[in-house]
Formats: C-alpha cells, structure tokens, sequence
RNA sequence: GCCCCCAUCGUCUAGUGGCCUAGGACGCCGCCCUUUCAAGGCGGUAACGGGGAUUCGAACUCCCCUGGGGGCACCA
C-alpha cells in the first residue's frame, strides 16, 4: 500500500469548532494508524474573508488537542501562481471559458430563474461566446472570471469509504467559477490542484462537501493528473437545532472548551466517538487505543449531536485515570488565574487529590479549592450557601460546638472529625447528615458543595478553621 | 424548485436475515454506600418513523410515504 498522505484543510474564516475538530481528528487517527502523514493546509484563497489571527488560532488549537502535522504548515495564498497556471491550462484545452457575467448578473438572473419555477445557478450564457464576441468584451473593459465547464451529459461518480458508490447526473451540474473576477482562484480549483500536488491519497472530511467532489474531480481530470484520492465523507456534526453546526447554531470554539477545564485526552475521546465506535464497548479510551481501534468502515452514516453532560462524564473520567502530579500540573494554570499569590502548593496538592474522584472538570477542581487560598477577611459564603445556613434549626448551637472541639481536639482527619460532636448535641445520624453539615460546609467551605468536610478542615488550619465559624456566628448575630 | 444523503431508547451508539422478548454508554428515576453534594455500587425507565414487498423468518434486503439534513455562490 502506497504511503498514506491525508490533509486537514480549513478555511481561516472562523475559530475552530468542534465539527472542525472532529475532521481533524479522524484525518489524525487515520494517518496515525496506517503510520501516513497528516498535513495541515490553509484554503485561504477568499483573501477578503481569512485573517492571520484565525490561522493562529487553529495551530494553536490543533497544537493544544496534541494533533500535531508534519512538515510545513501550506497555506494556498501563497500559491496562486500554481493554481492560474492551471487555470490557464483548462482554458486552452477548453475545459475552462472566460465569463463576462458579473456577479450581480448572475445573481439576479438565478433569483429570476427561481422565480420562474426552474433551477438556481448560472445559466451557460457565456458558454458559447466566439472569439470575436471573448475579444469586444476584454476590450471593453469587462471583469471576466473563469468557468469551468461541466459535461453537458452522463454522470460522475467516486467510490465513498463510508458512504459507498456516490453518482450524481452532470446535466444537475451548473458550470462553476474557478478564478474570480479579482485574479484570485477558487475552491474547487486551488483543492483539486493541492490535493494533486500534495500527493493525498485519502481526503477525510464533512458530509457538506460531498457534492464538490465531483467538482473537483473533473478539474483532477481535465488537468490531466493520474489517478484520484479515496474519499471519505464523515455525517456533520449538528446542533441542538439538528442543523450542520456553525456559529448561528450551537457552535462552540475549541478554545473555549480549554478554558472551561476540558482535558484534550477527553474531549479527543468524545469526538472520536461522534460518528465512529470501536469493535466493543469501550468507551473511556487514550488517544493511543483510539488510533489502534480506528477504522473508517466503522463510520457511521447519520449525524450527531454534541451531548455536554457525556463531555462531561469522559472529562471527569479521564480525570481520575490521571496521575496525581499529572492533574495538579493541569489544574495549576485555572488556580493561579484564581488565587494568585496566595497559592499554597503543598495544600493545592492535597485538595487536588480530594477533588480528582469527583471533579468532572478542571475548572471545577480549582472552584471547590477555592476557600483554601481566600484571605480570611475576604472569605464570603455564596448566596445558596448562606440561605441554606441560615435555614438550619440550631445552626448557632451546631457552630458554636464544633468550634468548642475544634479548640482543642487534635489536629487529624480523625481528630477533627465533627460527627461525635453532633451526635452530643442529640442530633440523630439523618439530621446531621442532611442538616446540620450542610451548615458547615456553608460556613468554611463557603458552598454547599464541596471537598470532604474534615480533610478540608485539617488543610485549613485550626486558626482559620476557628475564624471562618466565627465570622459566620458573628453574621448569624447580625441577620436577627 | 432541482440534486444528493440520512432514519434503532431524550442523546451517542451496537446490530449487516434466525444469537434481538434489540445490547452498551450518557442522562433521568430508585436503592445502597457515605463527612452534605459529588464520586462509587446495584437496579429501573426508555427505541427499531409508517406502509407495502421478498423470505419459513426481517432492526437488518427492495419499493413507496413521512420526517430530518446537506448541496445547488466570483464561501469552503
């Protein structure tokens, strides 16, 4: 078998969402697996809509999901002289023509079109110009773009990994502009020459670019080059709408799933299994067992929605498959960002190690550490917390016992340990449980949820650990 | 309007004629465990869109319908 060389190619017109990813990801594994080569290329040809910062941002994304490409990034723009010279090719051998029709022109005579009941799309009027015709108009100052021309009759078909035999009828096939009236190429024109000179063997993307494939697989062969790439097509990504996913329906950047906590491993784990599954039931995978189960045949045929609350479940599991130093690394740039100077590393430790068997994200890791490294003077408890504290019958009488043992028991999860405490006040196992520690959590974790209550009593330090209770009896005083 | 594609629990999926009174996972519900919550354990709820045809036998094959989606740009 020939080298597998495979591409993911976006346009820099827009972050990276997860759709764009998924592409990514499959085009990886399937390079990984069969030991090919991933590239990654720009098809910024529609040099009004790309920008440098969308570029960036999706080697950096690319670079953060660790799906890493090789050799030099390629980047169309930079090739336009390749892709005219093409141009010019399909021009003298007449499968291309030069188009004299404006945009608007032909706009308005595919919405006139419409109107009268028949199909959208341009209308060959330039199709048939003779020479003499071509020459007035260029003299005449007229912008031309270049058409392709698509046979009038017969059909093309290419065989789809996932999708099987896929045929269209080219009578359905309007001609297509390849070089804009600007000089600059199109799509269709750049990715067919790309894909050609790149050597690709497999091109791996969404379902919403079947219907180019034909397109671009006329230009291959009218430019005369040797053979044609498998193609797979993946089923889109949609939204809650059901819709193909953009930035109007549900679509989220890759970066913002960073910010949120979001562990690449996982979130490369969840995509794989949006339109794909392994052999078995397997689900919770590393990046190395997906690319080891991977195979195109098993891609599915539908779409899939993005389901957060799964997301959530694979980031929390693959949380706790980390190791230790691992998760504190990942969980050490969201604690700065929150408590800055005040971070004790030895006790950020110990609360991440609390919190890795029931986090489900890393952002939630460093929320629920949160009251360890607040000043004293500026620790609040939250509204929900407050409310829930107040509410508790005797909440004065359970503070004021738990900082009375507090005062002198030893300083040891098993010494702080409050539970014999409650039970001295008569409060049964079912009320202290339900009551009286939501109190305390409310008190010196500041939340109703959180890290196990002792342990988190024991990092506090009794001094703080007596302060927080005081602070909330001082409050309770004040509330009546 | 035309072309193309898709169709199993709420969601992601397994399933390629009998192993399916349809399996798994997330979610949801209940119970257990328990230092609240969470995590964990156990159990439960829930689906083959409809109609034909082929067959001894259809979730799986074929046709029609319905529903959903994609495309028909001087976007990619």
């Amino acid at each position: 078998m020939a080298d597998v060389r495979v591409r993911f190619s976006p346009a820099p017109t827009g972050f990276l969402h997860v759709g764009g990813a998924r592409t990514a990801l499959f085009n990886w594994l399937f390079a990984r697996g069969a030991g090919g080569e991933f590239f990654l290329r720009i098809e910024d040809t529609d040099v009004a809509r790309s920008r440098q910062e969308w570029i960036d941002g999706i080697q950096s994304t690319l670079t953060w999901l660790g799906l890493g490409w090789d050799g030099p990034l390629v980047l169309q723009s930079t090739r336009f002289d390749r892709y005219l010279a093409a141009a010019d090719q399909l021009l003298a051998s007449g499968h291309a023509y030069e188009c004299f029709c404006t945009e608007e022109e032909v706009k308005e005579r595919s919405d006139a079109a419409v109107r009268a009941g028949r199909p959208p799309g341009y209308d060959g009027r330039c199709r048939a110009l003779g020479d003499d015709e071509r020459a007035a108009l260029r003299t005449a100052g007229k912008p031309r773009s270049v058409r392709f021309r698509t046979p009038d009759e017969g059909s093309s078909t290419f065989a789809d990994v996932v999708r099987g035999e896929v045929a269209v009828e080219w009578s359905t096939v309007r001609d297509f502009v390849i070089v804009r009236s600007n000089h600059t190429p199109v799509f269709f024109l750049a990715n067919a020459v790309d894909d050609a000179d790149m050597g690709i063997t497999h091109v791996i993307r969404g379902e919403d670019l079947i219907d180019s494939t034909h397109r671009v697989l006329a230009i291959r062969a009218a430019l005369g080059v040797e053979g044609r790439p498998v193609y797979a097509h993946l089923p889109l990504l949609v939204g809650e709408d059901r819709g193909k996913l953009s930035k109007r329906h549900g679509a989220v950047a890759l970066e913002d799933f960073r910010e949120r906590g979001y562990l690449a491993a996982a979130l490369l784990n969840y995509l794989a299994l949006l339109g794909w599954s392994p052999d078995d039931d397997r689900e919770v995978m590393t990046l190395d067992e997906v690319v080891a189960a991977f195979a195109l045949e098993r891609v599915t045929h539908s779409p899939a929605f993005f389901d957060y609350q799964k997301l959530d479940w694979i980031n929390g599991e693959h949380i706790r498959r980390l190791d230790l130093p691992d998760l504190v690394a990942a969980v050490l740039p969201f604690a700065r960002a929150r408590y800055g100077a005040r971070l004790d590393v030895a006790v950020f430790e110990a609360a991440v190690a609390l919190a890795q068997e029931r986090a489900s994200t890393l952002v939630q890791i460093a929320d629920q550490a949160e009251f360890l490294f607040v000043d004293h003077e500026e620790f609040t408890i939250t509204d929900d917390g407050w409310a829930r504290l107040v509410a508790t019958d005797g909440v004065d009488a359970i503070l004021t016992a738990a900082a009375t043992h507090l005062q002198g028991c030893e300083w040891s999860a098993e010494g702080v340990d409050l539970r014999p405490v409650l039970a001295a006040l008569g409060l049964s196992k079912t009320a202290a449980n339900k009551r009286a520690m939501p109190a305390l959590y409310c008190a010196i974790e500041g939340r109703p949820h959180g890290l196990p209550l002792f342990d988190s009593i024991v990092l506090l330090g009794r001094d703080g650990t007596l302060r927080r209770i005081e602070r909330a009896r001082a409050r309770l005083a004040t509330t009546r």
